[in-house]
DNA sequence: AACAAAAACAACCGCTCTCAG
DNA sequence: ACTGAGAGCGGTTGTTTTTGT
């Protein structure tokens, strides 16, 4: 049995709002205000809307200094950045943009944006989408539900890695980084966004024996606060990607296994994700410059989901927000690697 | 000019979270 | 501690506008 409707279906009125419905909703609310309940509003007001899609018109369209369209260079860098850094959560990307709201953010997202800047690769990404879609088909079901696990979220940021990280590493058309984010600017947001410490964002030291308050972050305050406890072994990380590979993909640059390799992965943070949505999960994220290495490499991470299998229980694995590689292990909370 | 396809925009749906009772 | 109503969010769908043929 499902929940009850928040409002009759049959007899409110959908789709598109009239001017006379606009200044009927405008008019109430700048007068005496939503008066915290917005389900009971439409009724007052004699509208035949659900309360819902009131609350929607309003925060989207009627109410003051919104603004719509124009984006600014400046302001696709600080999506283009917070997307990579967190992911598709829109309403916290929208309260680093003044005036705009999630819904704007998310639409322009997935209609300009992304084209612009994942659409320039079509052909060199397909190829490395492909490596996945091979596997898929020459694993069993439950590697596959597993792959599956990759969101398409995750993977749009993957591809942005690649991206940002050809435009940085060679000169060609794509490498005006002034159109970009740089890592700089990327670190400098996920910092100003979440309230961390610059210091122990990137700067965990390599005997793993740091403590850093920055992972509880409350999406709506911005406030960060519980602590991360780095678990994971340099040998342990870089036995991740023992394995050779077959994705290197010369064409474009991106960093073959052997390239990966030879980095060494030496600081690594680990920790709790302990927001609403994530939590009981642990994750890691390599520090700055293996951060962008590895991300890319998708052997990475299906190496990873081999190593998943001989957990017992169902543990996940995703991409997940901030970087890295979560996975949860219900008995112990988390696994070394 | 007419039509189709693509892009852009607006709104809805269903889920989770929060918090008062 | 539990429950349920309302708020909020992100994904998705529907509609309109623009562009290409």
């Amino acid at each position: 049995m499902g929940r009850a409707p928040c409002c009759d279906k049959a007899n409110v009125k959908k789709g598109p709002w009239s001017p006379d419905e606009d200044t009927k909703l405008k008019d109430y609310i700048e007068k005496y205000g939503i008066g915290g309940n917005w389900i009971a509003l439409p009724q007052k007001i004699g509208l035949k809307r659900c309360g819902k899609s009131c609350r929607l018109r309003w925060l989207n369209y009627l109410r003051p200094n919104i603004k719509h369209g124009g984006f600014s260079e400046e302001e696709d860098k600080i999506i283009c950045s917070l997307y990579i850094s967190i992911g598709s959560r829109w309403s916290i990307i929208a309260a680093q943009l003044p005036g705009r709201t999630d819904n704007d953010i998310k639409n322009y997202w997935n209609t300009r944006l992304k084209k612009k800047l994942l659409g320039r690769r079509k052909q060199s990404n397909a190829r490395s989408m492909g490596y996945i879609a091979d596997n898929r088909d020459a694993n069993s079901s439950e590697d596959s539900d597993r792959l599956s696990a990759l969101s398409n979220s995750a993977i749009e940021r993957l591809q942005l890695h690649l991206q940002l990280q050809r435009m940085n590493s060679h000169s060609s058309f794509y490498s005006n980084t002034a159109l970009w984010p740089s890592m700089h600017s990327l670190h400098e947001n996920m910092v100003n966004t979440f309230q961390l410490s610059d210091e122990n964002l990137w700067n965990c030291r390599p005997d793993h024996q740091v403590q850093i308050d920055t992972a509880n972050i409350d999406p709506h305050s911005g406030n960060a606060s519980s602590s991360y406890e780095p678990v994971m072994t340099a040998d342990s990380i870089t036995s991740l990607l023992h394995e050779p590979t077959k994705i290197s993909d010369s064409a474009d640059n991106s960093p073959g296994p052997q390239e990966i390799m030879s980095l060494g992965v030496e600081q690594i943070l680990c920790g709790d994700y302990n927001d609403s949505q994530t939590a009981g999960h642990k994750y890691f994220m390599p520090q700055e410059n293996q951060y962008h290495q590895m991300m890319p490499d998708f052997h990475c991470f299906r190496r990873m989901l081999e190593e998943t299998n001989s957990w017992d229980d169902s543990p996940s694995l995703d991409i997940v927000e901030g970087g890295g590689v979560m996975f949860q292990d219900s008995e112990t909370g988390y696994r070394n690697l």
